[in-house]
DNA sequence: GCCTATCCGGAACCCTAGTTCCGGATATAG
DNA sequence: CTATATCCGGAACTAGGGTTCCGGATAGGC
């Protein structure tokens, strides 16, 4: 829940030198141990990206050049391989959202989240499982880390609300449904990036508030 | 590719008195034999709708009150059987096209349409996992039917725009994608009706001329 | 009422994908 | 340089779900 410390960090098996801790200090990772820790994540970040969560272990492991036991012996799971790969990229969303929310006019903000976030989506496969499984509502490894952007998504549609870019009575939930169905589509091949923007637009400008009418 | 004629029909096993085929007339089906074929075709318009084509083959059967090789002798495949229940989803929105098409004026139809695949997509979910797969290009077991389908939006699309209800700068992909998108937050929890139009009039929104800017 | 072409049920089989295990290799402390 | 704690690889095991097979039941023609 709190700490995430995934495996994503350089990997390390030492404890701090004159930690109160039991004596049997853990030693240090084995130099390849180490390398093949980061062969591992890099092959997985790759392949995760292009082929989502479906692709089985045994390909991740080929890809990284590795035995699927060495695999195993990294990440004790296929799901905690797959959630070490997804928390990078929602705390990367997670920051792209708080700089926005730090830098850009209300206005202007929630327009240039919800674009990178349907970018990010559509190239990151497993993003987009992730969510897809995840819900915006529904339980899963990653729900912690959900809520949190889920909340940034709201000031962001607060902000743009308060400028008049935004309609009122437009849920937060209604516009991250929208854009991660513009991604389902673009997931599901046949939506190339210009035509994801596109639809992104509409999307957009549904949730604007109209003039007449 | 042509005619369908699926295991939906009344099934019979009778060849037309009087062809002039081989004179080995197939007999017509047992009794228990037709009532078990309706058994089955029942019960998975059931599983399927609420469940999705991932509902495994026995359930299908038990709902069914029947062996799986019972089903398996109506339905050689798992698919052939999903194909023969999406077939008939796909044939009774195909046929809601139609009806607006003729009777409704252009301006409202296409906005009934969305509408109604909407409800249906996400009330069905084999129907959403089927134009999932198939997408709107992909190649699938339905992409005739489908591509009736588009071919059906695309005539409530091009009315519409005519009437001046909707952008001229819109493909008839990018309105299915985005309504799929709807039904896709639809089919994973966490949406119920009223929010499911309310995604959809956005979508609509979104589609329509914009006065100023 | 009898006989057999049909049909039924579900155990068994196969294939896929995740996970475990262990004999062999090797980094690295001493 | 040597000993050994670690690490490696991939064969083997397991589980879930689709499909096949065949002995037993039965509809329905005669």
């Amino acid at each position: 829940m709190g700490v995430v410390r995934s495996e994503l960090d350089p990997p390390r098996g030492q404890v701090v030198e004159g930690s109160s801790e039991v004596p049997s200090a853990p030693r240090a990772m084995r130099a390849d141990a180490v390398k093949n820790h980061e062969k591992i994540l890099r092959a997985a970040e790759e392949i995760f990206a292009l082929d989502g969560v479906k692709v089985p272990i045994d390909v991740v492991a080929e890809r990284a050049g590795v035995g699927v036991g060495t695999l195993y012996r990294h990440f004790p799971t296929k799901e905690s391989l797959y959630e070490a790969i997804v928390m990078t990229r929602l705390t990367s969303l997670l920051e792209t959202a708080n700089r926005l929310i730090r830098d850009v006019e209300p206005g202007r903000a929630l327009d240039s989240f919800l674009r990178e976030f349907a970018r990010q989506a559509a190239e990151k496969q497993d993003l987009f499982d992730a969510m897809d499984q995840a819900g915006f509502d529904f339980k899963s490894r990653f729900s912690d880390r959900v809520d949190e952007l889920v909340d940034r998504v709201d000031v962001l549609r607060q902000r743009a609300v308060a400028s008049g870019a935004v309609r009122a009575d437009v849920e937060t939930s209604d516009i991250l449904n929208l854009v991660m169905g513009t991604c389902h589509a673009a997931s599901h091949g046949g939506v190339d990036k210009s035509a994801l923007q596109r639809l992104v637009t509409i999307v957009i400008t549904g949730i604007q508030p109209t003039p007449e009418r």
